[in-house]
DNA sequence: CTGTCTGTCTACCATATGGTAGAGAGCAAC
DNA sequence: GTTGCTCTCTACCATATGGTAGACAGACAG
């Protein structure tokens, strides 16, 4: 039945995703995925030929996921540069708390084995250029402070990610993961971005 | 002999630093150690009691390592709080370039199982409290932009650690590890943390 | 020379893991 | 009713891993 595969198949998508993002792709073996999902491992192995094919297809609901919600909020935004930033923030904290996995899967990618994680810079390669272009035109209005834009995108993504993926580094400031700290935390890293790429 | 057992410890602490780095703890095997150096597992197990044993020492060693290069180049700075953020990019550049594994090492920490995460944040929690008091008093000076200390900590921190521990990002925007070019990313890195830091 | 201590090794072991083989249940088509 | 298709399951298997037991070589003390 359609309804019925396709939910199993999501079934196992989305405790992956939860699973591979929090612990790690090497820490989380099929059986404690399949254990999560309530199936049995091979009903994994049935849907997703093998471990890696499952990472494969996480991976890239992860960022579709991300990427959608952020295309959203960027063409909602207005065309001042420090507003799309907002925008963008509040978009990646949005899918934080719908899906607080979701970064910690992207920064897996990184330590994919073999030619796994170069394909898949090779897969956003587009999205990339598109916003080192946007920061070079805005610098050049004068809109943004003056910088390398290749590596001034690589330093706000670094900051963005690396804030939502360390939760150690938060909880050794006394941060505590509930609604009011986290639309605080949201405001701080809002203005952080804001100092930082102003002119 | 002292000398020939603590050359031994020491190579295997050298060599389970450097591939926990790189690759993660999960993903080294105790083999894998123990290959690089040139001896038996037994070996290992004979100067670390158990795996966890030796992440333990390895991870001492690593913070340890980069605190005494952090505290040296605070002392050598001058007063001027975005001179001690310079100072502090610097340091933890040169302690980058030495041994690269070793920030990756310190996000390994959010990944132990048990409390041996949390044991750590703890252990590092004076200089944290010393680093968050020195912030709060620099605003309240004036000499930096008014913000929450405690958040303004980890922000920086998340963006360092981060753009250092992200080759996938960088090589994303065409970044080269040349040392050209990684002296282009600490100069951005550091104007990047002025403009965020700066009042 | 003998005993003891240190450091390293070879030989195993129990367990967990990714993956294979194949059976069986439900269901639609004919 | 039988055939065939989809989906899930129960065995297994080969391998890798952390860890144990114990032997062996060398250095030193007596």
């Amino acid at each position: 039945m359609s309804r019925s595969t396709s939910s199993t198949r999501q079934r196992i998508l989305d405790a992956a995703t939860d699973l591979f993002g929090r612990r790690g792709v090497d820490a989380v073996s099929l059986d404690a995925i399949a254990g999560e999902v309530g199936v049995a491992k091979q009903t994994l192995l049935y849907w997703f030929a093998s471990k890696d094919e499952l990472v494969q297809a996480v991976l890239v609901g992860a960022v579709q996921e991300l990427t959608v919600g952020l295309e959203a909020a960027i063409r909602a935004s207005t065309d001042d540069p420090l507003d799309r930033v907002d925008a963008v923030v509040r978009s990646v904290f949005r899918a934080a708390v719908r899906r607080p996995a979701l970064l910690g899967l992207v920064r897996e990618v990184s330590r994919l084995p073999g030619g796994q994680g170069e394909q898949f810079a090779d897969a956003i390669a587009p999205l990339v250029a598109r916003a080192v272009g946007y920061l070079g035109r805005e610098m050049d209005a004068g809109r943004l402070r003056r910088a390398d834009p290749r590596l001034l995108a690589a330093l706000a993504y670094a900051t963005v990610t690396g804030i939502a993926t360390e939760p150690e580094a938060l909880r050794a400031v006394g941060w505590q993961p509930t609604v009011a700290e986290l639309r605080r935390l949201r405001d701080e890293l809002r203005s952080f971005l804001r100092a930082a790429l102003a002119p």
